[in-house]
RNA sequence: GGGCGGAUGGCGCAGCUGGUUAGCGCGUCUCGCUUACACCGAGAAGGCCGCAGGUUCGAGUCCUGCUCCGCCCA
């Protein structure tokens, strides 16, 4: 074996391998209990990132634990066609060639489109297996997939049939640059600093109101100015009208409780045509719509020359303008607001009346409201459920229709005689009339309407298929808060409305990767790292651990590249003490996995130690993976395997394992420390796969994967009761070793210098013999466990009740006496405590039987401590 | 404007339903290339757990207010 674990040369081999033993492959027709997560699929546009990665490896290790816990994992993946944002990509290509979409026209565009799916999807699955996930590569899907298809046009066409679904003009957030609408989840809101301009009109009959306003431009489609009913400045005026500057149309003033008071004047330029807030306020006062921005976000004002045609920004410096020309600015003020931007594409959103499709949310929430109010859904961590409940009691309706080229086409036609109907197989003729002078709709669907279909649409959905009936329901989701309302709830209402049951039982939220500095990683930022470019440099069990440890928190995390550096280091450790132990072994010896192979009679002190510790393990983290604590998890396998096993226990038992023959238990060790190996391989498994593989590889008995290995549980011979007094006696005895090691180096002895210093012990725990006592102590310290008093000066060393008094010249006074200060305040504290009759009578028996123990060592050591240092009782 | 989260040694973070002397990784300092590992070993220093109140026998852990930072939604 090699001195290094080498990542670049154990990696490929694995990958092969579980993919030749089709480690993820489910068998729908087993008998085991199935466990099936539904990956999210990530879009083709781009290869993953580390919110990917980090999602990723939360789930394999979900799976990979499942599946040795004996259940019939499915997991399957996939890829989400995204067609803006894939739209966005081709686009930004072709204008880079100094084409367009319109240049090349619609079939080289779905070429380009394909040839992209092509290359980036595989580029995708690629850095999947790089990072060793055992996904059912088997049943991959893709939501283009025409099983997907139809599940599409069935879900829709029955949402359509029952009204549900509708057609109709209403305010979207309008896309200028991709030519579409975009749902409200799709917005971003970036910072934009204004101006606050504030307009005078003037009232008929006499008087003026000043309206406030960022966007002077549209005050060309205003058609009202609203004001607060309780606003005092301003009840006279409501019912009266206002002449508008520019364009002299009376328009109305009215009451809307919408309307702040504290804002800007507290009246309100009302623009329905242009505004998501005026809209609804329109709707409420029946205004009048009137439309002044065009499509292409610029100004479609025929009448007004001067204003037409011009772009958005460029109107409001020319209305701006005019309206001071006319005396109508009544000032301007710096202004500092929010501004919605098209979450593709980046460019500002501009909000106009269009004629879309839309869902009727409210019905289709209600069932998925009561789920997760039941518990049926749970979310992790708990407290996005109320983020959820709280989104969906106040959802709207949802425009679903895009107008790009790419997606699934809104399946609608209409005939010559106006007939609209849907549908799921392409129609030949109207169902009502029979004509065959159809007319597809042009618009596609948003690519959320696919996704929110995934959990069953995957497994065959609408046909009762045996994996349908076998996967689903799913019993794990793991995404990203961002995406709750977008995709999980939709999911949760689709799911319920179409296969009656929840589409899974746990919805874990993953952390979200912040860069160094803790902002948003981001490419445009560029201060996003590449997860290959990790496993380049750390390795995949590194990156996954790491990812593993802080991915289920619920926190944000910043990405800290040592922490993933330390990983690589376990790597290296673990592979290390393997090489150790092999290497002790001797060919003849027989030596089981699990459990120890000798028995129990014949294990020594140190190997109930740690199987003890063992056991404590496997508890701790058998709770941790169940309860989605990923992060306890490794915690622990980290310190039980560098500090317990390999610090301490081998340490110790180095010395047995190199004796020949048996004299000093050397087949207890070598049995013992595979058992406690083996364990720990399989229990860190989930998390770091390659390197428990190989060194799994090297123990005794082999299996082809350790995913074909059972998840370990506390065995008897591991935990013989008698054996936990021989363990309180080593945790305490390395607590003396710790001590004996300072006080070496406080002495000025070299960590070169062999010299074994004579040490007397006295007290200790009785169920360790003074022989195991010696063994262990001197395999651990340079001392020599000497008998009686050993001539010349000794200092007194405590740890717990041993007693020992090490012989290495005098001094150490000061450090007595700073722990008798120690000790002594302790005892003060802990008497204090006693002393209250509240205490005594309040707390549990436990605590209070904790404290007088802890009193009665402290007392005792405070006592030892005193005489030692010559001073009165 | 509404909601949520964070504030713990120099840095990055753990601390579950309140009960040891508050842990871990990195960094720092000292000593060591001891035949598993220098991607290592041994030891040490370093924290009034954001501030102010409150509940409790007992609070980093619960409640209230405040300050600063971040996120989501409008």
């Amino acid at each position: 074996m090699e001195s290094k674990f080498e990542p670049a040369e154990v990696e490929p081999r694995w990958r092969l391998r579980w993919e030749e033993l089709e480690v993820g492959r489910a068998d729908a027709t087993s008998d085991r209990p199935s466990f099936t997560i539904a990956l999210p699929p990530p879009n083709i546009t781009a290869p993953l990132h580390m919110g990917h990665a980090m999602g990723g490896s939360v789930q394999d290790i979900l799976a990979r634990h499942w599946r040795m816990r004996g259940a019939e994992v499915e997991w399957c993946p996939g890829t989400d066609h995204a067609a803006i944002a894939t739209n966005a990509v081709i686009e930004r290509q072709l204008v880079a060639e100094g084409t367009s979409r319109d240049a090349i026209g619609r079939a080289a565009f779905q070429a380009r489109v394909d040839a992209w799916y092509e290359e980036c999807g595989g580029r995708i699955y690629e850095q999947m297996r790089r990072l060793g996930f055992t996904c059912d590569w088997s049943r991959s899907r893709f939501t283009l997939d025409e099983a997907y298809v139809r599940a599409i046009r069935t879900v829709f066409k029955a949402l359509f049939d029952e009204g549900l679904i509708y057609r109709g003009p209403r305010i979207v957030n309008w896309c200028p640059h991709d030519l579409s609408a975009i749902s409200d989840e799709e917005v971003e809101w970036i910072e934009h600093h204004d101006t606050l301009t504030r307009l005078r009109y003037p009232v008929e009959g006499g008087g003026e109101v000043v309206v406030a306003t960022v966007r002077p431009e549209t005050m060309l489609g205003d058609t009202a100015v609203a004001v607060n009913p309780d606003d005092p400045r301003y009840r006279d005026l409501v019912g009266r009208n206002v002449i508008l500057p520019l364009t002299g149309r009376r328009v109305p003033i009215v009451a809307d409780a919408a309307v702040e008071v504290g804002f800007g004047t507290g009246a309100l330029k009302v623009t329905p045509g242009h505004d998501p807030t005026d809209y609804e306020i329109g709707v409420r006062h029946g205004l009048a719509i009137v439309n002044v921005i065009g499509l292409d976000g610029t100004m479609d004002v025929p009448d007004l020359p001067r204003f037409h045609g011009l772009t958005v920004e460029k109107a409001r410096r020319e209305v701006t303008e005019a309206l001071r020309e006319q005396g109508a600015v009544a000032g301007e003020e710096p202004y500092v607001h929010e501004v919605s931007h098209c979450d593709r594409c980046h460019h500002v959103i501009e909000p106009l009346v269009s004629e879309q499709w839309w869902v009727r949310m409210p019905t289709l929430a209600e069932p998925s409201i009561a789920a997760v109010e039941r518990g049926d859904v749970a979310f992790h961590p708990e407290r996005y459920r109320d983020q959820y409940l709280t989104w969906m009691r106040g959802i709207k309706d949802w425009c679903i229709s895009r107008q790009i080229w790419l997606g699934h086409a809104i399946p609608v036609s209409r005939c010559g005689n106006g007939h609209r109907f849907a549908w799921v197989e392409t129609p030949q003729s109207c169902p009502s009339c029979g004509t065959d002078r159809l007319e597809h709709d042009p618009d596609v669907l948003d690519t959320w309407f696919s996704s929110a279909l995934w959990p069953f649409a995957i497994f065959g959905w609408p046909e009762e298929t045996v994996d349908l009936q076998r996967f689903y329901p799913t019993q794990v989701l793991v995404t990203a808060r961002e995406i709750i309302y977008l995709w999980v709830a939709r999911m949760i209402m689709t799911g319920l409305r179409f296969t009656g049951q929840k589409p899974f039982d746990d919805v874990i939220i993953t952390s979200t990767i912040m860069a160094r500095d803790g902002t948003r990683m981001s490419k445009s930022r560029g201060n996003a790292v590449d997860p290959l470019d990790i496993i380049g440099r750390y390795g995949a069990d590194a990156i996954r651990a790491w990812a593993g440890a802080v991915g289920t928190s619920g926190q944000d995390v910043r990405y800290d590249e040592e922490r993933v550096a330390s990983y690589q280091r376990f790597a290296n450790k673990l592979w290390n003490v393997t090489r150790l132990l092999v290497t002790a072994i001797g060919d003849g010896d027989r030596i089981a996995v699990t459990p120890p192979s000798v028995p129990a009679a014949a294990l020594l002190a140190e190997d109930h130690w740690i199987l003890g510790r063992l056991a404590d393990a496997v508890v701790t983290v058998d709770q941790a993976m169940t309860q989605y604590r990923f992060h306890d998890a490794m915690d622990r396998l980290y310190s039980v395997i560098w500090q317990d096993f390999c610090s301490d226990y081998m340490e110790i038992v180095k010395v047995r394992l190199r004796n020949g023959g048996d004299g000093q238990g050397r087949e207890a060790a070598a049995a013992t420390a595979v058992t406690v190996l083996d364990s720990a391989l399989r229990l860190l498994h989930p998390f770091m796969p390659f390197v428990t593989e190989e060194c799994a590889q090297r123990l005794p008995d082999p299996a082809p994967t350790l995913q074909h290995r059972s998840w370990p549980t506390v065995l008897p011979a591991w935990g013989a009761p008698e054996s936990a007094g021989t363990r309180d006696g080593i945790d305490e005895l390395l607590l003396l070793v710790g001590q004996l090691r300072a006080r070496r180096q406080e002495a000025g002895i070299s960590a070169a210098d062999k010299t074994l210093h004579p040490v007397v012990i006295r007290g200790g725990n009785p169920s360790l013999s003074a022989g195991d006592r010696r063994r262990i102590l001197e395999a651990l310290v340079r001392v020599r466990v000497a008998d009686g008093d050993d001539a010349g000066e000794a200092q007194l060393v405590i740890a717990g009740s041993l007693e020992a008094e090490l012989h290495l010249g005098g001094g150490g006074e000061e450090k007595l006496r700073r722990q008798l200060d120690d000790v002594e305040h302790q005892a003060v504290r802990l008497r204090a405590q006693l002393a209250n009759t509240a205490f005594r009578e309040r707390a549990p028996e436990s605590v209070v039987q904790k404290a007088t123990d802890q009193l009665r060592e402290a007392e005792l050591q405070a006592q030892t401590l005193r005489r030692r240092l010559g001073m009165s009782e």
